[in-house]
DNA sequence: CCGCAAAATGTAAACGGTTACATTCGGGGT
DNA sequence: ACCCCGAATGTAACCGTTTACATTTTGCGG
């Protein structure tokens, strides 16, 4: 037996912090006296509570929350994982969730850059007694592995994918690229040709079927106005050679999101096309960059904050409930109006003409 | 006595995750041997270490972070503390120290958003218990309560501050500064405008020292060519309108951060007055939109990552060696050449009379 | 002054790991 | 057969809280 090393129990070794046995002693109470005072739940009779909060204030007492964490089982902390931390967007978010989450008492746990599946899974797996819930932003192909693997039962909450399982958090990519369509058309664009966004992307399909679904009801439903992207600039500025080779020209340009915009703009600078007088151009995320381009990018913005915030309010709701129920918030976007989109110049005569005509 | 309740322990309760016990007892060893084999440290033997890790794989078991970091008092966790979350800077810095973090087996518990030293204060100890070290980066003011409050003595380092207790990781402002008026000397300006940051912002300072070297250098220290600023665009562009009304008025315009030399661009461009042809313009940071604004601000890059991931190798080494030590690490910057600047309309006429003269 | 319920406080068993020390096991050496 | 030794494994204290239950105090009616 072991009995023969003098208990160390409540000895202050040097350096080591002040615990709840340290206030207790020197208050001359019990730790569960002081556990109650702290937590402000229980009855404790005035003097003594005040007399312990006096005492922890003045030892600077700050309890150790893994082992707070061990006895209650919950860990005030929410995890974040990301494809990447990289960028506006992601930061955007973090900031969101940070916001709500602090308001909230909680602490976040963020984790970024992960390439793979399995990668994704151990950081998961990692989590486990950290914290009490997640905020999972996947790349699509990781997410089945994802369902099978997840040792834990976690209240969590998907971003921009979707699931069974889950409840999740979505931007209307849909109802998006609809608006600026509309837009489009309403300033009698007919032929407007769609940068794309990669194959299997969430974001990037919604956004597509929102060009089409607009084409269609126009009547020009014909995918040769359809081009590759990848949501980068040089596709963006590929892109734009394929489309002024076109014989009918387009008289506008979506890019299916701001990058690609971008880029596409610097090849009709290079190709010496003005915008918006000849061509026009949209993109969609509203990023900083779109405010500063020459001209300024019109776009639709997402309220990405909101996007953060949202979910840690879904989250906040699952933890609670202790359960994972599907359920699907979608975050409405907004058309922003700059000065890279004008009418036609085709219709412009037309208008003119009209006009001249009527006038005479 | 409470000894009529029957004891809990290894009772599984219902979707209660698997602890080291049911590895234990399902493997027919003790809770010892599993931790043992499980950190790898000790010697086991080779077939029951085998086995062990057998029952623990078909039982997805994960160890409970809480608990173990309870019982070795280690989180393998860092705390990162910014001001804000903000924009590009502070995901850059959040992704360098995360990719080096996670590289060395640690997370990252990130909070942002702090106004002022009193909130500051309660996230750091709120953080305490949780990480096992620090990376802050404190508004200036907040700096000196900081060193007063701070309960726990954890390995901690600043981020562009400094401190005499601290390890600190700043970025070559003042080397920066110098090298862009250097540059722009060389090109042949001489009557060069600074538009100043915020007074007691410690990056502020140390660029407007490195302008006032170079001008003093140069025989021109005169502080009416220096003008207030605060970092953000709209400073940028008022500072331009006085420096506009300056009588022998200024070839170059050097901001001490990029926000507002985009601010300036916007002023210039708005007065009718061609950048660079009639006036140079610099700035400091090389975000993203330097390079999309019209022309392309030449500035001075940062490698902010970079500063992320050296401030967890000095933390690392802290850490390590238990101990706060003064130390400093200076991250260098770059010169970034784009088209804002160019040789100053009267040198032109100069260089070019003389060659004349001398082709003549 | 007693008795008793309610209120206040104390005791010690968890929480799930790690690890110092104790114990057992399995050969060699004599 | 016995002793000794090192290797492998087991036992239980400990990390710092929370909290169920036990115990003591308090206030009050009789």
């Amino acid at each position: 037996m072991s009995r023969q090393h003098e208990p160390l129990r409540y000895r202050r070794r040097h350096g080591a912090a002040v615990t709840i046995h340290d206030v207790a002693a020197r208050a001359g109470v019990s730790v569960a006296t002081v556990s109650r005072v702290l937590n402000g739940k229980e009855l404790v009779r005035e003097e003594t509570s005040r007399q312990v909060l006096e005492v922890a204030k003045s030892l600077r007492y700050v309890p150790n929350s893994a082992a707070r964490t061990l006895s209650i089982r919950r860990s005030q902390t929410i995890g974040i994982v990301l494809p990447e931390v990289h960028g506006e967007f992601f930061s955007e978010v973090i900031r969101g969730i940070d916001l709500a989450a602090r308001a909230a008492g909680y602490h976040i746990l963020v984790s970024g850059s992960h390439s793979d599946a399995r990668e994704m899974i151990d950081v998961l797996d990692a989590m486990r007694g950290r914290v009490d819930g997640l905020v999972v932003m996947a790349p699509d192909v990781a997410l089945a592995p994802l369902r099978d693997q997840l040792a834990h039962k976690l209240p969590m909450v998907l971003l921009n994918s979707d699931d069974e399982r889950h409840a999740a958090i979505t931007i209307d990519n849909y109802g998006g690229a609809r608006a600026m369509m509309k837009y489009l058309a309403s300033l009698g664009h007919k032929r407007i040709a769609f940068i794309k966004g990669p194959e299997q992307n969430g974001d990037a399909s919604e956004r597509l079927r929102g060009y089409r679904q607009v084409m269609k009801a126009h009547g020009g439903s014909s995918r040769e106005l359809e081009f590759e992207g990848d949501f980068t600039e040089r596709a963006g500025f590929d892109a734009v050679q394929a489309i002024l080779s076109l014989d009918p020209r387009p008289t506008a340009i979506f890019a299916a999101n701001d990058s690609m915009a971008v880029g596409a703009l610097s090849a009709l600078a290079a190709a010496g096309i003005d915008v918006p007088r000849a061509m026009s151009l949209a993109g969609f995320d509203d990023i900083p960059i779109a405010h500063y381009v020459n001209p300024p990018l019109t776009t639709i913005g997402v309220d990405i904050a909101e996007v953060g915030r949202r979910a840690f309010a879904v989250l906040a709701d699952a933890m609670q409930r202790g359960s994972n129920t599907r359920r699907e918030e979608c975050i409405g976007t907004t058309l922003v109006v700059r000065k890279s989109c004008a009418v036609p110049t085709s219709r412009i005569q037309k208008v003119r003409g009209r006009k001249k005509g009527e006038g005479s």
